[in-house]
This record gives C-alpha cells, structure tokens and sequence, in this order.
DNA sequence: ACCATATTTGTACTATCGTCCAAATAATCC
DNA sequence: GGATTATTTGGACGATAGTACAAATATGGT
C-alpha cells in the first residue's frame, strides 16, 4: 500500500449514497453539503454532480433505494399478521409489522432501516418539499393498508380515531429515533434509548394499548378542557 | 397614511422575533437565512444583528422568550392536576396539563403556543447544538415531575416504562404539530389535524391508554421477535 | 494496443450565507 | 434645542453554497 488516498473505492456511487444518508440522517439536509458529502465518501465533489446531477437528486435516489424493499417487507410482514387468529395477538403482529421494518432494512448493512427512517424523521420536520410528494405517493398506501388491517381487529372504533393514533404512533417512533438519547437521560441509566430491540418492545406495547382505547364518542362524556385553544392557524 | 413603507413599528425588536419564530418553526433553523427574517419582519438585515449579534442568538431568544411561562403554566397544571381525587381522572388530568400548554401559550398571539412547540419539534430533529443543552436544562426537570407525578397514579408500573411512554407522548405531539396534513389526507377529509382541540383530545386518551398498559416484564411472557435488531450503532 | 466510454479531478462561476461597520436617522434627556 | 444615546440603514467583507465544465484518468471491449 502506497497511500491512504491510492486506495481505490470499488464503487464510489454506492460510497456516495451511503455518506449522504448518514449525514443527512443525523444533520438534516439542509445543514450538510455536497462538499461534506464528498469528503465523507472520500470523493470529489463534482463525482456527487455526475451521478446525481443535484443536491435534490441525490436525495430522491436515497429514497428510491430505500422505499421498495421497505415496503415489501412490511406488505409481508402485515400478510402474515392478518394470518394470525387470536385478535388481540394479531393486533400486536400488525403492529409490530409497521414498526419492525422502521429499524431493520431488509437487505442493507447494520442500522440501515434505523438510519433510513431517522432520515424521514428529519425530512418530516424539515418540511423538505422534494420529499413530501414521495412521502404521500409511496406511504399512504402502506399507512392506508395497516389501517384498514387495524380496523378490522378493531372494528367497534371510527376510522378516524385509528388514523390518530396511527399517526400517534409515527411520531412517536420517529422521535425514538431521532432523539435517543433522551430516554437514556430521563431514566437516569435505566433505559437504553439506543437499545432498538427494547424500543420495539415498548413502542408496540404501548401503541397496542392506545389503539385499543375507546373511542372519543362513545365512553363516560367527558367534561370540555377549562381553556379552549380553538383552531390552530396555518 | 403616506406609504406602506412609512409605516413605522412600534417595537423592531419584536417583529423580528415574531417572524423568526415564524419561519423557523415552519421551515426549519438552516433553511431559514437572516435576511428571509429581515424581510419578513420588515426589518433591515443588519436590524437583527444589531439585537441578537448572531443568529444561534436570535434562536436563543425565542426559547428565553417561551420557556419560562410555558413551564410556569405547565407547573400550575400538574399542581391542580396532582389534587384530583379520582385515580384515573387524575392521571388523564396530569397527561393533559403537559399537552395543553403545547398547544395554547399563556401570555402570546394566537397559536403562540403551537408556534413554539412546533419550532422545539423541528430542532430536536435538525439536533441543533445550540438549542440541545437549554432542553435538557430547561425541560427535563418539567419531564421528571411530570413522570414523577404520573408514577404516583400508576405505582405498579416500573419508572422505564412511563419513561418510556412519555417519550412516545412528546414524540406524537411533535410529530401532529410538524405535519397536522397527514391526518387529514390519510383519514379522507373525516379528521382534521390541524385541529387543535381534537388532537389533545385524540392524544390525551390514547397516552392515558399506553401509559396505563401492562409493563414488559409481567403479563403473558412475550415471544422474542423474529429478527433480530440488535444494538443501534450511533 | 487501441479506441470508445465511463468516471474522476480540479477549478471556476454565480449566488447567497452570517456578520460587520460607518453613516444616517430617530428617540431621549437636560 | 442641542447633546447624547439608541436604532436603522445600506453596503461591504470573506466564506461557503450548488452546480457546471473541460481536462485528466480509468475502464472495458475487440
């Protein structure tokens, strides 16, 4: 070996995509550059222009790279627990079916889903407007589908009520993801927030429960909250 | 009245804040530029430097503006909530008391309150360094008395778990205020999400719910699931 | 070995970034 | 009303952003 930088990369398109997600994914993408990018792939900057024209672009690929092998495990993974005879098992085995598939890609290296779904996390927030027509067009049908399958175990409470906590359910993962840290500290050492297998644990236990609620409508009428903070303007 | 330009505001100072936490909490802190904030606020450029010296300073401000009677009135919440009688009222009465003040803000505008929680969202996402250590300062006593207090009406269920759900509980929030369109897009028109009473509504009885389940340990010993996740690498 | 193609490199361009500063203007106090 | 302070203005600075492009180099087929 001659020099660290004679070391040739096989695939620098590959090196590329990889960098970017993982910059992406913890800085968001308006903080990281085409230039960090590259450093980080051990590339030139304008290699990141040649396979991917754009910033944008290189983003859309991370994103068609990931969203097909992650949605067909999660198509399985619901075909499976719609197999599933005890109700309330089968309610779990949904669940579980959303979220597993959030921390463990199918085909990609260690942490891959968790760094993908990190990546959305941020991409959400950031209110990214090349990524909000994907988000709409290739997860509303997984959402719509594990909502349906929801509703089926649960067939006394409203669609909407199921939406909501679906979407409850999102964040909360999201979040898990994003700041994993925090459950580390609010626990003082006894949790792990980093500790995805615990979280998967936790998050669908919970979210089981939650959906199981009964619904706004029907229960003991519950007195309205003292202030009314009316409609939020948007 | 000469001009629109001619018009003179009363207090800069304000303004500016006004229309940084606006554009901050919608777009995100780095995709968000000086001179957007400027303009938005009506304001010269050199206007915001000349109160806030730099950027992460203007960002400061906003959180010195908000923390302090956004935690007073979360306080004066879980006080009142901690005297119900009734056990489960009062469990719903403390999760309430820590959403409420997310959404409506004590002493500000309109959707003051949303405005702020929303920008909190978007930071604990983009992991900005500036804002990082004033959450942990700031909220996370908040975090522990609310725990604490939530722990009281459920004394059978270990301290790591409501940890844990209170996690899944902020990040749902965050997550609602950062994309209240999901909702209404995958619920068909059925659920508005940017209703703000509704959703403490939706959010209040699904977290009273999953705080409520069963902890891990006890119950039915669960099957360990198929894959393996393992550790998160960070 | 040679050619055609694919990729990488280095550099340059323009735009915009955060911040600074001196001059202009408004507000305040004696 | 004049002096003093506070604020606003417009322009400038260096740094860095995304992207483009020609030259250099690597690759693969024949």
């Amino acid at each position: 070996m001659k020099a660290a930088a004679s070391t040739r990369k096989p695939n620098m398109r590959e090196a590329i995509l990889a960098a970017a997600e993982e910059l992406f994914s913890t800085y968001g993408f308006n903080a990281v550059s085409v230039r960090d990018i590259a450093q980080a792939a051990g590339a030139n900057p304008g290699s990141v222009t040649y396979h991917f024209r754009t910033k944008d672009g290189l983003l859309l690929e991370i994103y068609r790279r990931h969203c097909g092998p992650m949605n067909r495990r999660r198509s399985e993974l619901l075909a499976a627990a719609r197999r599933v005879r005890d109700l309330q098992d089968r309610l779990e085995a949904i669940v579980r079916a959303y979220v597993l598939p959030a921390f463990t890609s199918g085909s990609d290296l260690a942490g891959g889903g968790t760094r993908f779904t990190r990546l959305r996390a941020i991409m959400s927030a950031e209110g990214n407007e090349v990524v909000r027509k994907i988000i709409a067009q290739t997860f509303d049908d997984t959402s719509h589908a594990f909502i349906d399958a929801i509703h089926e175990s649960l067939p006394h409470i409203p669609r909407t009520d199921l939406v909501w906590r679906s979407h409850f359910l999102l964040g909360a993962l999201y979040y898990t993801l994003v700041t994993p840290e925090r459950v580390s500290r609010l626990s003082r050492g006894s949790a792990d927030g980093t500790d995805a297998g615990h979280a998967i644990e936790e998050l669908v236990r919970a979210t089981v429960a939650a959906l199981q609620a009964a619904p706004l409508d029907e229960g003991a009428p519950r007195k309205i909250p003292a202030a009314n903070p009316g409609r939020v303007v948007t």
